[in-house]
DNA sequence: TAACAAAAGTAGGCGAGGCTAACAATGTCA
DNA sequence: TGACATTGTTAGCCTCGCCTACTTTTGTTA
């Protein structure tokens, strides 16, 4: 399969988890979860058919192929790094979350998915113990006030200028 | 103006750019810097006309409405934002992270980007005499390592597991 | 100023991804 | 088992954003 359109994606993504949600796919729920009318997925799956990621007999079912599944997870996957970063960095509510990380999935590169993960790595290891920076970012985030000065030394570098601690 | 696509937006900050840049916009320069032949260019920049976001004379050159300026300028501090985010925080290279603003700009919702405009902002406010959390992300990203716990305490609160100054 | 080059525009086609309307297959149940 | 509801498919149309081939306008210059 060359290289998908953005749409076919989702509707990959959508197969799959519907298949790990009901263990059958069908036309109408996948018209129902994407927002389109039969005709259009019948349109779409027939494409996917065709570059081999889905199964489907007449009037039947449908499934990923084993290549299909291995796409979808993929998919899957990076927009599950993306809706963490949105949520647990960003700490935007779940279903914005969602909505941006389906959304932008599409569209980054690989060395930026892989900074994307390093980054959550790092924020995760670095936060073990004294997971507070984040606490901050989010205090800051609705006050717009900066961590008073007296926590820099203990938690994380704060404005320094001034402070005769640093 | 009621919902621009993702490719009419690119067309306006491309005219703005070009603006800026060149005083005067032809189809031609729009069609070289987006990569599309003249003939598309005068099919999308007709429909910015009829929806009053740009002006352009019979054989003319184009311009931006007050309108669309309004419009373009705001496009173009969303996808400058987001570059500052994938260079300077996920320290990607200035073009990639241009490719990944410009393509994720047009995806995310108003109140992710006011997140990411905090984000940053607390990034610069909380750095400011001691900039080394995003060193020491860098250091991470690129080996792997979570920095030395005996910087914990100096700099950020990195993994004081096991460490007796925490 | 006439001729030519360069740029813009028009005509018409294509594929993706939507739609509605109509039709075919399948499933269910009296 | 026959009738009806549900679901999937086909046909045909639309818009968007792209294209090539061709025409028209504009600008330059001999």
């Amino acid at each position: 399969m060359s290289k998908l359109s953005a749409r076919s994606e989702d509707y990959l993504k959508a197969i799959l988890r519907l298949q790990d949600q009901k263990k059958v796919v069908r036309v109408k729920d996948l018209a129902q979860l994407l927002g389109v009318r039969s005709p259009t997925v019948v349109g779409v799956v027939s494409g996917l058919k065709e570059g081999g990621l889905v199964d489907q007999e007449h009037y039947g079912y449908i499934s990923l192929t084993p290549e299909g599944k291995v796409v979808a997870e993929t998919l899957l996957q990076n927009e599950e790094l993306l809706r963490t970063f949105f949520e647990e960095v960003l700490n935007l509510d779940s279903g914005e979350a969602t909505q941006n990380a389906c959304n932008v999935e599409h569209f980054i590169t690989p060395r930026c998915r892989e900074r994307l993960v390093s980054f959550i790595r790092f924020l995760e290891i670095c936060g073990r113990g004294a997971p507070k920076w984040l606490d901050h970012f989010r205090h800051f985030s609705l006050t717009g006030e900066p961590p008073p000065c007296d926590r820099c030394g203990e938690i994380f570098p704060g404005d320094r200028r001034g402070c005769e601690k640093a």
